[in-house]
RNA sequence: GGCCUGUUGGUGAAGCGGUUAACACACAUGCCUUUCACGCAUGGAUUCAUGGGUUCAAAUCCCGUACAGGUCACCA
């Protein structure tokens, strides 16, 4: 029996590997172009880890002019989710993350494709004959006791675990062994024929972590599953080789399996790829930093920050943040540039684990917000209220031109009010501007001074309001209705001689805006009153005095 | 346990043999100011996990130690 032959009984397939470096031929680009992919497995949300790797992934090929595709890695039939990759897609499209091939909603598209990985079966086959014919490859009928039975002896003796040097007993089989066990109807899977040696170290350099060094892959890893599929390792080098990729970017929980990686497209023939390995995005827990969890943690599901209200386009900022640290500085400079105009470099990324700093992220989405225009607020304080908070939905929807307005207070310009974090918490913000919810049982007086009398203020107050003022009479008009009760109209007046005064304007101020609102902090004054219109101050301001 | 990687103020970090050890967030104080916010200014690491070594010179290079993270499947 020829090896041709011998390679036939064991792996039964359609078309040659030839056939198949015919149909996926080399891509055409730029020099510098960056062929990158996201390669997750259909098995639930997009999580925060996940999403940050994409867009790094899409990115860095975006502006290289390269190509970014989605290729979807489900050998592990027991692990897809059903819907698992519409998830995917929706999840992504959210974050303006979008691929030029792949998979998509309506299937593939692109010449490189089946991207599902289930269904390159015969590829992936066409490849491991390759090996076999090679005697780079051979079947393994060892079953799960004997396996386990190795790995405890190799426990006990405190050695190296795995299936190796003596232990690979299958790679010792002769073509003739093999033929008579397959006879005998013994179930097989394929590993490779490692020619590694552990004590020898070869150097390898990451895009982002640099040089180091590994020691040689000695492992006869399995390649082919009994389910007659391929393991993630042989999966990744045929696709990768094939669909051209230049930068395989992923995370670094992949880092230790590069010994694997570069022998697998050595023994292929394949000429390896570029590795990029992200560092995680990591919590604090007792102290201890760990990577953050999907199960765990709820700041790693994505729709933790929809359900907080913080903008996507903000979580991006905060990723592209972590990914390169001179983003921030860059956006100093460039305050009006567009962020895809800012170039990531992976040198930059951080080497070690990232902790998820809440902070940076509330303060990342107060500055984005406060750059919207108003309507743009109205309209996502919108969309998240008619998700969570209906009653307040239909408040914004009855009064829309009134809420944009609100809105409107100090923004649109060039220092505008940074206090909207998230959309969440927006009611809390402007509850006082809606009849419909306010209720000023609290007060609060406690920041006032002691001497003021309330009622005295609020009516001279009254005598002296006028709802047509401009901003400058409006204050003159505040002013005046201060004097006229012995506070300083002027506040460097009054830190000069602070006894000769009731009070300063300030704490005159101070009373009609928590008689108004019941706070003592809250946007421009004239501009809350300006939008309240004379009767409803009028009548807010009795409430008190009665 | 083996193999890889990391450790710079409260946090994220820049730094790549000679710097007053950037910057951002947070914090504190002051200025501005009708409150808050914004903005501006100032303050905080005598020191870069730790012990050695190389060097005229080390956060930066080398070795050991400690701690932390990742990984060791017919999962990806």
């Amino acid at each position: 029996m020829t090896r041709e032959e011998y390679a036939d009984l064991l792996v039964k397939n359609e078309h040659d590997y030839k056939y198949y470096e015919d149909k996926y031929p080399k891509r055409d680009l730029p020099e510098g172009a960056i062929v990158s992919r996201y390669a997750p497995s259909p098995t639930g949300y997009v999580h925060l880890g996940a999403l940050y790797t994409s867009f790094i992934s899409r990115k860095m090929s975006k502006q290289t002019n390269g190509v970014c595709f989605l290729r979807i890695e489900d050998t592990d039939q027991k692990r897809t989710i059903e819907n698992g990759v519409e998830r995917i897609i929706e999840d992504l499209a959210k974050f303006n993350i979008n691929f030029d091939e792949g998979v998509t909603l309506d299937g593939d598209k692109g010449n490189y494709g089946p991207y599902m990985q289930s269904k390159r079966g015969d590829i992936y086959k066409a490849f491991i004959k390759k090996l076999i014919i090679e005697d780079k490859a051979y079947p393994c009928f060892c079953t799960e006791e004997e396996l386990k039975h190795d790995h405890d002896r190799q426990a006990l003796n405190k050695e190296r675990l795995g299936y190796y040097g003596i232990w690979a007993r299958c790679r010792r089989l002769s073509m003739d062994e093999v033929i008579s066990k397959i006879n005998n109807g013994e179930k097989y899977i394929i590993r490779l024929k490692s020619k590694g040696n552990f004590n020898h170290h070869f150097k390898f350099k990451d895009e982002i972590k640099g040089k180091m060094e590994f020691p040689e892959n000695d492992q006869d890893i399995v390649i082919l599953k009994s389910d007659d599929l391929p393991t993630y390792h042989l999966a990744h080098a045929v696709d990768d080789h094939l669909m051209g990729t230049t930068h395989v970017i992923r995370g670094d929980e992949w880092l230790s399996s590069i010994p694997v990686h570069v022998q697998l497209f050595e023994m292929l023939g394949f000429e390896t790829p570029k590795y990029a390995h992200i560092s995680p995005i990591c919590i604090e827990e007792d102290g201890k930093k760990r990577k953050l969890s999907k199960r765990k943690d709820p700041e790693a599901a994505i729709s933790y920050y929809h359900e907080k209200g913080i903008p996507y386009g903000a979580l991006m900022l905060f990723l592209e943040t972590i990914a390169n640290s001179n983003f921030e500085m860059w956006m100093l400079q460039n305050k009006d540039a567009n962020p895809d105009e800012f170039k990531l470099d992976f040198k930059k990324m951080p080497i070690g684990g990232t902790l998820f700093d809440h902070e940076k992220l509330i303060s990342i989405s107060k500055n984005y917000i406060s750059k919207l225009k108003a309507i743009e607020v109205y309209d996502m304080a919108l969309n998240h209220a008619l998700e969570y908070d209906k009653d307040f939905a239909l408040l914004l929807e009855k009064y829309k031109d009134y809420s944009v307005s609100i809105f409107n207070i100090e923004r649109e310009q060039k220092k505008p009010r940074k206090d909207i974090a998230n959309f969440s918490e927006i009611k809390s913000q402007v509850w006082y501007m809606y009849d419909e919810l306010y209720k000023p049982v609290n007060y609060e007086w406690q920041k006032i001074n002691s001497k003021d009398d309330i009622k005295e203020v609020l009516n001279t107050y009254l005598k002296y309001y006028n709802p047509d003022d401009d901003k400058n009479s409006w204050f003159d008009h505040m002013k005046e209705a201060a004097v006229s009760l012995n506070y300083a109209g002027d506040m460097k007046e009054y830190k000069v001689n602070p006894d000769k005064y009731k009070g300063s304007i300030a704490d005159f101020s101070t009373v009609i805006r928590v008689s108004l609102t019941s706070k003592c902090n809250t946007p421009d004054l004239y501009e809350i009153m300006r939008l309240f219109g004379k009767d409803r101050v009028i009548n807010r301001i009795n409430e008190v005095i009665k």
